[in-house]
DNA sequence: TATGAATGAGTCTTCATTCAT
DNA sequence: GATGAATGAAGACTCATTCAT
């Protein structure tokens, strides 16, 4: 089990490099809002930019997973596409600090998001299998899939943002956050579907 | 007409900006690169904040202009979304630079994106209207047009910039240019007139 | 002509250095000191690192510089010898602070150091030459030329050094400071051409 | 007898600090090298500068007794001196690390080294006694016995340092070794005779 | 005795901004 | 208009020391 005061200084410093962005945040803040002492960070992390990586790649680590989850729990293609969708909006819906983090840091031309790209492509990979998937049972037809896998993530994760910055300060019951997910599934499932379903 | 040192300093922020984004971004660096003193960069713009501003507002202006242009040639739903595509592609594939600087910075939480956001929000209307004015027609028929023009948006986005990042560093002809950009046209057409279009 | 705030700092860094040693020096007191901002002094050099060595080779530069004129205005060994202890004596005498720093600095381990000490061994090579010359015109006889070079360095270094720390707290008219120089050079002539010299 | 693992700390703080020099040493490095937990250092000693200071004592205590030894099996002057120039030189050949500790640290300005000035004041007093005592016998003469003294301090230091560096990172049998501390006894031996015999 | 996680005061360094020329 | 030397507030990072276990 990782140590305690890990955890505590990792929760805190999603919260402040999601609202600040890598550069505006500060090891201070970050401190801070993990009640522990600055020294403490340096105890446990080599550098900001290590926190920050660290962070990052166990993001991804973690959405990837749940994607798999969702799409190994399904047979055909299309549910599989169904389970990645899904994943996708909840994942981002439940966890609104990773997501910014990941999303507004997913580009930039820094080494730091050199390697972090890696597994955005890991991820867009995913999803271009599932549509070859559809394609080799006939399920789906496109004539760029390649291309439809980064439109997919693309369209997704903005739509994802668009909403959480569009909720950001109205105060969000869980219901209504639930029916935000909803749409947001249901409008990226129609606009997938009726781009790939042969007619 | 502007005075020619500051469009000099302009370009040269383009570049600088888009590289480094905004906080890595140093006014030494964008002095050097425009071969002006730093001082100059201050004697034309207020602050780093005001150089960068008016540049995002410039490009977000520079693109919707283009869009409506773009649009306003055409006269059927479909043609518009057609030439909004068109547009779209066109223009973050000749302004690489641009592209990236306003895409890296669509997102993020500080307040001068705040203000940004309101330029992005103004070109997801305009996306908006036509999938309305297709619906109107009997063209379109989606559920959620409103989610639709956001996706699209996203997805035209990231799929420009993922290209852009991928073929980054390999020298590149206007001819593969041209290719890849007819490419995404393509694809893009694809996907949003697959979605939206009657069967 | 070197722009006059260089020349401050520079002063100023060499008191500082000289007091403090290079670890223990704060880059604000030398700003203090200098009589300037501390970033003006980052505007002139790039480090601590960068001070501090500047400060070295000059000092090197003008000891070896002194010695050499001292030298080359006599002609026999014997009075070239007699030149080099003066200037050495007086050139530490007179540079208090630069002695300490050069002299204190000159033995140690790190990277720093080991491009300094290329700078001692050519001081300590110029002596070696000198004997070598008193030893071909058969003024001189010595088994270890070489080691009685490094020899000399570190007696005329010591006994400086170990004059400067005895008085540095006692006023000290130049009087004295000037009967001191003198029972230096004598001392080490002594020492040195009663070694030297055929019997 | 000394707590065993107060020896280890102890050897392993001459390594490093000898190689490190004070300031740059770190308590961590010393414990790693140590092969214990760096709480224990403290256990075991008050601070740095006690476990520093203990060793620089400890080193000078060991020098001096090793000098008076040397000295203390001969009779004339002569032989006494001959005594302590190969204590000298085989006490800090035999004692590299000790050795670089001892005269990079002997001079500075800190508090910590006034202290430290007054062993190496009491030894280089040892020295004075020798040359005194020649000088009654009738055997040596020189005007500045107290000059000369520190002279020979910094002459045998000096050339011993100046070895140690210079054959830092060559492979070093124990033969060489041996070599070398003969050159440089025959060498100082050279030096110190022929300006103090009379003729 | 021994440990090592935690601390926070202390430093170097950066860089947007100013202003005298 | 243009310059670039000077500024100083701000922030990342270090490390000797402490203390609960």
């Amino acid at each position: 089990m990782r140590h305690q005061k890990v955890d505590v200084i990792l929760q805190a410093a999603v919260e402040v490099f999601s609202d600040q962005g890598f550069d505006q945040a500060k090891m201070d803040d970050i401190a801070q809002a993990a009640g522990v002492a600055k020294g403490t960070i340096y105890y446990h992390f080599k550098s900001k930019e290590d926190l920050f990586t660290g962070l990052m790649d166990e993001g991804m680590e973690k959405l990837i997973g749940c994607a798999k989850r969702h799409i190994d729990s399904e047979d055909s293609p299309v549910d599989q596409m169904h389970g990645l969708i899904r994943a996708h909006s909840q994942f981002f819906m439940e966890n609104g600090k990773l997501a910014k983090l990941l999303l507004n840091e997913a580009f930039g031309t820094k080494e730091r998001q050199q390697k972090f790209r890696a597994s955005i492509r890991e991820y867009i990979l995913l999803i271009e299998s599932l549509i070859e998937g559809g394609i080799a049972t006939g399920d789906f037809q496109f004539d760029y899939p390649s291309e439809m896998a980064v439109a997919i993530f693309g369209a997704g994760s903005v739509l994802v943002l668009h909403k959480l910055y569009t909720l950001e300060d109205s105060a969000w019951t869980s219901e209504q956050s639930e029916e935000v997910t909803q749409m947001t599934i249901q409008s990226l499932s129609q606009l997938v579907f009726r781009s790939l379903l042969i007619k």
